[in-house]
This record gives C-alpha cells, structure tokens and sequence, in this order.
DNA sequence: TTTTTACCGTGGTCAGACCAATTAACGAAA
DNA sequence: TTTCGTTAATTGGTCTGACCACGGTAAAAA
C-alpha cells in the first residue's frame, strides 16, 4: 500500500550510497516494517549490512532527521518517530526567507485544514472542548490591546478549535503551520492600530464560530469561518492600500453592506 | 519575518558539529548573504574554516538539500536553491504513509483539500482546465465497468480538480495521498458488483462537480463535492454491513428519499 | 548482600587516503 | 601565434581506522 508512495525529490541527488541508504530506509518505512518507536540496529552494523561507509550511512540517516522521520539519540541508536510535521516550520522559515510570496498559497492550505476540522468539531467537540474554546475566546478579549499576547491568543482560539475537530491528521497539518500562523496572527493584530474596527471583527466573529460549534451546525460554522479569513485579508488589502477606519472606527461589515 | 520563525527541532538534536555548521549557514541564508544562485565554498575549505570533519559538514549539507535549501552538485559545489514547494512531498508522504493504519482519519485531509481547491477552481480554473476536466469525465464513463482502470479514472479526475485551483501547496498535499487515493478509488470500483447504482452515482456527481465548477460556483461545488463523499462512504458502510443493491439497481438517493 | 570498579556498546567526530570525472594549464608542434 | 595533446588541479563521493564521551551492565571487592 505505502509502497505505492514515490519519492522524487532525493532521487535526484548524486551520491550512490547515500542513495542505497535512503532508499533501503525509505521502503521500510514506507511498507511499515519499521514503525514509531524501532530502533534501528547500530549505524557500524547497519553501514556494512548496506556496504557503505559510515559516515555515509550518517548522512542518510541525518537526512531523515531533517524529514522528522527518526531520531538520532546518542549513544542510544536511531530511533523511528511518530511523524510530526512541526519540522515543516524549519523549511518554511526558509522557504519564505527567500520567496515571501508563497506564505499567501500554503495559507490555502490552513484555510482548507481549518474548515474541515470546524465541520468535524460540530460533530465531535466535547464539552471540555467547547470549555476551551471559551477559555481562548475569553483570551482574546482580554488580550484585544496586546498584540503579541493577542496574537498568541488568536492561534490558540484556532489551534483549539482544530482539536476539536478531534482528526489527529489535521492536527498534524494545523502544527505544520503553527510558526507562520503565529507570525500572521501577530501581524494581523497590529493592524488594530489603524483599523479599531477589528476589535469588534475580532471579538465578534470568534464569537460567531463559537456560537455556530456549540450549536452543532456545520455549515454555519465554516461559512463563518469563511467570511472571518476573507475579512482578515480585507483588512490586509485595506491596510497595503493605507487606508485607515474613519476615527468614529466604522466596523467593517456595516461598511461592506 | 522570516527571522522571526524559530528553529527548534534540529536543536534538540545532539550532535555539536553538525549544529555548528547547521547554525552558520541557516543563519547566512536568513540574513540573505547566501542567496539562490550562489556556490558555496568548497566543502575542504568550509570544514576547516568552521573547525570540523568534512564528513560532518556534509551531514548539514545534506540536512539543508532535504530542505530543499541547496543542492550538491558532483565536482561543482554546493549552490543554493530557489525554495520551492515540491520539497514538501517528502516530508508528506512519510507523515501520511505512518499513519495508513488510520486511513479513514488521513481522509480528513483529502477532503479539506479537495473542497478548498475545488473552491479555487471556481475562480481560477482556466478554459484548458474545463477540458481536461470535461476529458477526466469521459474517462470515468468509459471505464466504468473496469475496476482497474475506472479506479486511475476516478483519482485523473480529483487530481485534476486538485489542479485546477492552482495552489501549489494543496496540489503537493494532494500528491502525498496519491498512493493513499489510488487505493481507496480503486476499491471503490469493486463495490460496483454489488452495487449497480453506483454506475450512476460515480458519472453523475462527478458530472455535477464539473458543472458547479464550470458555473464558477464555489458553494455550490463544495456542496457537491461533499455529497459525493458522504454517498461513498455510505456506499461503504452498506458493503460492510453485507447489503446489496436490490435486482432493479435502485438509485441511491432514492432510497435515502 | 551491597558497593565499587571496569568494561562494553553506541553515537560523535576526526584525519588521511583514494576514486572519478571534468576543467584548466602548460608545453610542444605546426 | 595558434592549435592540440598531455598532465595536473579541483571538487565531490566514499572509505578506513582511530579516538572520545558517557551511560549501562556485569564482575569483583568489601
């Protein structure tokens, strides 16, 4: 099944025996035979199983550290890990060093994670879940004047919220995220100096998806969360533009209507 | 901004040299003095300028090409690459291929990304798009009685809509389920033997899919989309519970009327 | 029986050597 | 002076064997 997966990208890499190792590594993982929690056998016994130097097999081996797909303990051995995507946040910050431009594309992916996982949390959140969600929602309103702690209390309301969606997959993919989504909702706060607006879009409509959870309804609940990410980007439109809320701070909706 | 991201799995690792060496060049790469393009000195020289073993050096470049950050060219040198988006199959495709056991739960990910990306195609499929959608549907009806082939059929089709929302991060996310889907669509097709209404099932939604997106309507599509899920999976669930169609081939939804 | 000591095992790293293949430099011939 | 052939240099790919650090275990001593 797994083995059906391709690998394209180190393939093409020189290196021979780097490549016998990965690929000897990878077809294990992949069909299973080497789960979360292995370990693997000593790298001086496993470099001559393979016929390749150590130092090699070190590279391979360094490699699928980097991928978060085992972990190197010393003294220990080579251990398999239960996969966790946070070590996307290391090619992200790269990534976005050199092409600010992609952060726009992979946020269609937190939009897509976060959707299906609010959809998912009208059916599955319990009421500790929903004890949480108030929890953070009450966080963001007593952070409304603090932007970095506001920013930190945004993500929470939404890293909670894909919890309780209660698909550990999401989850995964949410925490792939969680670096440029702290970052975004930082910046999004301090927005709030030139639109006070958003005070009211930000207590508001956290609130709306709040309200649409606890009444179980699925497609109120993405619709809301929907128009609160098109409503973030307005504001981000407005404020490339320069423009500023009127100093009587119009809310945004009633501007739109 | 990107400095702002924190790097935190790589330093848990153990393993100083090759920190030390991680650390020199992320840092070059983040404050732009390495910049895509650009050729690394030679490893000989960059070892015995940071103080360590060439072998370790080469465990950080390595580590940074599974990043995607630099590529190591056999007797050239190391250069440094334009980040981009495909890297991030690898890290996917182990993640998913861990987690095969929870197939239904890794679903959750294929439909967040299908029901976004088939939101995008609304606004972003192009005339050649519709066409190569338009042909996946001939594909799907004239393999309709081939399990093998209708099943490829099937995933051309979803891909394909994948596609033509043109975000690179859902497409790549996508590619990661490709084992994962191939699968499952293939399965799918061997219900057919005991369920005659999913001939009519599999041409219609997918034709429905097509229209709402040709209508470039978003929440009609994703609608759509849904559905089909929810009616497969139903399908599913009566084939565990050993039913068939009735000698007529009823119709699923009527049945559900 | 308990405590101390010594050894083993494993990853972390080093130094130096060799291989392969391309490119550049140098010398000889036209 | 220009061209051609040969040799050397360069760079990554890889190997071998050695040493270090430290925790865990087994054996010896109290």
């Amino acid at each position: 099944m797994a083995a059906d997966l391709e690998i394209t990208r180190l393939g093409e890499a020189n290196g021979k025996g780097f490549e016998k190792v990965f690929a000897f590594l990878r077809e294990r993982l992949l069909d299973g035979s080497l789960r979360p929690g292995d370990r693997l056998i000593p790298e001086r016994e496993l470099a001559a199983q393979l016929d390749v130097s150590r130092p090699i097999l070190r590279e391979a081996l360094r490699a699928l550290t980097v991928l978060g797909v085992v972990e190197i303990r010393d003294r220990v051995g080579t251990v398999v890990r239960r996969p966790d995507l946070s070590v996307l946040n290391d090619f992200f910050t790269f990534a976005f060093a050199q092409r600010a431009e992609l952060i726009d594309d992979v946020m269609q992916a937190r939009i897509a994670i976060e959707c299906q996982a609010v959809r998912l949390a009208t059916q599955r959140a319990t009421v500790l879940d929903l004890e949480r969600l108030r929890t953070a929602l009450g966080r963001i309103i007593e952070t409304i004047d603090d932007p970095d702690l506001g920013g930190l209390a945004d993500y929470e309301f939404h890293r909670t919220l894909v919890d309780a969606g209660k698909s550990e997959t999401l989850v995964v993919l949410h925490n792939s995220l969680s670096g440029i989504l702290m970052i975004s909702h930082r910046k999004r706060r301090d927005l709030l100096r030139s639109f006070a607006s958003m005070k009211t879009y930000l207590i508001e409509d956290h609130g709306r998806i709040f309200d649409a959870v606890a009444a179980r309804d699925a497609d109120a609940a993405e619709r809301v969360l929907r128009e609160h990410f098109a409503i973030g980007d307005d504001y981000r439109r407005r404020a490339a533009l320069g423009e500023r809320d009127d100093a009587a701070g119009q809310p945004m909706r009633e501007r739109k209507a």
